[in-house]
DNA sequence: GACTGGCACTCTTAATGCCAGAGTGCTAAT
DNA sequence: ATTAGCACTCTGGCATTAAGAGTGCCAGTC
């Protein structure tokens, strides 16, 4: 009965300031919910409350605030992700239906999240390592110069051009393309590095600098640019917090030009959870104290390859952004999964 | 004499309003530079320039800002281009030298730009439609998908997916690779459409689906992706201003985000004067109002390719800004210049 | 005729004091 | 265990005040 009800006034506080951003005090609690009983016992709940680190009180005769703690028990023990209405699943469907290749699912994804959470959106391409190489190929550019094309059974690609000192042997070319192609063609990415580096050695000390030359750069695509590709969008919706707010929105914005930060920030993919929420100090990067991250991955094929997520004030509508994220991840698993190969 | 008396107030009055950020007054004038005149004197021109719309007051009993006009004025007649320090240009070579693509360098010089001007900095990629095509390659992805990958000139590498019914025929794919290439490479992107439909006559009728849905990519990556590419830096730059300014950022932000604005903003490219200076409601677009643009275009082998520039408070360093972004776009057009195709 | 000193005037900004309102914690009663 | 009542505290808004900055104008000077 206690505990319930305790809950049940951490529920009601959550939700309240979340609404009105504004500290909430007891009265107005018994006003808006209907907890059957009266301001003062209320008051000792969240005394308690306040004694276990969920709320606090901004100053003496203010109402409460929820500590990070609080956001936390809220979002483990009391939200209930609900279900999006008819018409948010109709406007995803429409919204992601025509895209024509992986840039464009990302580009709209992204602006799909931002729009439907009012929030900085952050969708993560399909890490590669996570990845098959589907195809790779060289194309001359001129004398000294190849393009190294490589398609990935993710939809992305990858290219990088290379220099080589010697002039390019045509034939020479086509058959390392060949011999690649064989090597690496429906691996794994993570299994690239050693398969390339095996097959330089059965190359004629003649042509080894220009297959050296390639097997360089394509280990160093494979692993510089390993994860190292996110969409953003939605930054404006930064801007609408600044009054309310304690939070500067100057590191947010710092941190998010770092794409590096924001990988960490959507975090390591494959865990078994698939949707995740980060509030305020739960992450530890420099500046984003107060602003929580909720993130998803979502896969291809039942695989998680890569994940998505929403940034805002640790003081958001965490139920609608949980299940919005949830949501556009799940349809955009389904939707990578059933073209193949965009 | 009175003339240029009145131009030197105007001078000062900017040069001292953009590192303070406070309306200045004929007091303070006298102290920080020394016109060899009273006050009072000053406030006779300061009237004058009133008058004549270059500078206003905030407020009754306040000191002067420059009007739009007032910067316009300061910018066309008397900021004089002052050359980047050693330190700069060694910064500079140092930071691009050391691109390995167009991708690449495209990201350093938006970070150059934003890091030196301490602005929100905009890149754009060179202009297909000032670019030709180099190369053209159709990969067979499975029975149904091909890729189209365009090599363009400028370093610029754009591709697309595409979906055929019938099942393609690999014969004629080389076939039509060949003739495409024939007919489009080292041609102007502008010639492409009509050289394109022309070709799709000579083949047979049964070849015709594969190739009409070929060339009907190739026509919408061509149109559609023309100009569309840019890349935005140090949106954080745009925090530091929310304190001093009655600029809110929420449209300035919104506007980032649209490519199509970015790209009015940056402007024709083509014109015969190098480096634009559009200051505030100079540039029409909605929102924008009170921030200034100083854009340039930047070159390919002495023939402009697209634009880089800049995008501040009315109020900003003019004369640093517009050296920066010149000294920026020459560093970079002698870059593409060197590194052919890189 | 151009410049200057002086002066009255205006307006902003910061500081101050005050009051109402909201909210709490505590205690005694149910 | 819950509630009503009450004293207490703190914020936020409002008016008042004082100081400071800057202007415009006029009369005088070189």
């Amino acid at each position: 009965m206690l505990e319930e009800r305790r809950l049940a006034v951490l529920q009601a506080i959550v939700s309240d300031y979340v609404a009105t951003h504004e500290p909430v005090g007891s009265k107005a609690l018994v006003d808006r919910h209907q907890l059957g009983v009266s301001p003062a016992t209320i008051r000792n709940d969240m005394a308690a409350l306040e004694e276990e680190g969920y709320i606090t009180a901004p100053h003496t005769s203010a109402g409460r605030i929820p500590t990070d703690l609080g956001y936390r028990m809220f979002v483990d023990q009391i939200a209930q992700i609900k279900p999006l209405s008819a018409a948010e699943r109709k406007g995803i469907d429409l919204f992601l239906s025509d895209a024509v290749d992986l840039d464009d699912i990302m580009t709209r994804t992204v602006r799909l999240l931002a729009q439907l959470t009012k929030q900085v959106a952050v969708v993560q391409y399909p890490s590669l390592s996570r990845s098959q190489v589907r195809r790779i190929e060289l194309i001359p550019l001129n004398e000294h110069r190849i393009m190294i094309i490589l398609i990935v059974d993710s939809g992305r690609v990858e290219q990088r051009t290379v220099e080589c000192s010697v002039s390019i042997d045509e034939i020479l070319l086509a058959d390392l393309r060949e011999r690649l192609s064989v090597a690496i063609a429906d691996q794994p990415f993570s299994s690239v590095p050693q398969r390339v580096e095996d097959l330089e050695q059965t190359f004629t000390s003649e042509s080894r600098p220009l297959v050296r030359a390639v097997i360089a750069a394509i280990l160093e695509t494979v692993t510089a640019k390993l994860d190292e590709r996110v969409v953003l969008g939605g930054a404006s919706n930064l801007a609408r917090y600044n009054e309310d707010f304690p939070m500067t929105i100057q590191p947010v914005l710092e941190a998010l030009e770092e794409q590096v930060v924001l990988l960490r920030l959507l975090g390591e993919v494959g865990t078994e959870t698939k949707l995740s929420v980060r509030i305020g100090h739960e992450n530890e990067v420099e500046g984003l104290s107060s602003t929580s991250i909720v993130s998803s991955h979502y896969a291809k094929e039942s695989k998680p390859v890569a994940s998505l997520g929403v940034i805002g004030p640790t003081n958001m509508d965490y139920a609608n952004s949980m299940s919005t994220v949830q949501a556009v991840a799940q349809y955009m698993s389904r939707f990578l999964s059933d073209n193949e190969l965009k």
